[in-house]
DNA sequence: CAGTATCCCGTCGGATACTG
DNA sequence: CAGTATCCGACGGGATACTG
């Protein structure tokens, strides 16, 4: 998804309260993106080293750093590394980032039960629009 | 968010079953940015017009109709436009959109209690890689 | 009022190369 | 092996202008 960007004049979607709007936002800038769902996905099972959650998601080198500092400077994964050599680097989820998993898994149920739904809306429109 | 593209070579991440983490991140490819999040939230309370939303969401004139035709060509969206002069069009959730608005707010949910702790969770980590 | 088309700049993100 | 730095192409998305 596209970084999403806070800006001052818009108001309130009518859905949820006020101005915790923002905070939802902020949430789904974090965690909506592609490499986090991965990341996250991959992590859910237990800690796991740098290339392996690379390997899992299929994220690019950098992509992958990125979104780890992210999600550690968010509190939603814990980084730790030992000092041997080679190094080794592991990542897992911290409790905040576990929590993470159900609200996912909302949109993830959602998603199964609707994506046919969705697909053959799409398709419908599609067709109708090259009538 | 940024725009989720799915690739090849990645695998599944193991929070979910196999194969349907691509419908998740399709999905969330759809309804993770910010533009959607506003319009769905906006039409939450019921019909609007289209400059209705546009101020309410806050979107440009562009991305709103994107955004729009998005969510009317995956079924999410109703759109009814009456042929008067000057014209008027009014979308809608269906009821596919509505049920969307569950799985947002279990979102929203977790943004809520855990706002707070995600933003100490940064300030103590900006301040520790600045010591 | 609603929608489309064009322009254009910012940034996202992949590839590559170099360090500890 | 893990992380950082640099380069650069691609595209997202705002501003603007023009139609029905």
């Amino acid at each position: 998804m596209k970084r999403i960007k806070l800006r001052p004049g818009m108001a309130r979607p009518g859905w949820d309260d006020p101005e915790d709007c923002r905070a939802v936002l902020k949430v789904l800038d974090r965690i909506g993106d592609k490499w986090t769902v991965m990341a996250v996905g991959a992590l859910a099972d237990g800690p796991m080293r740098f290339n392996a959650v690379l390997r899992l998601t299929g994220a690019s080198h950098r992509m992958l750093t990125l979104t780890l500092r992210g999600l550690e400077a968010e509190g939603l994964v814990k980084r730790t590394a030992y000092a041997t050599i080679p190094p080794k680097v592991e990542y897992e989820l911290t409790r905040l980032g576990h929590s993470l998993i159900e609200p996912l898994q909302s949109i993830a149920a959602w998603a199964k039960r609707n994506r046919r739904a969705m697909e053959t809306a799409r398709a419908k429109f599609e067709a109708a629009k090259a009538e």
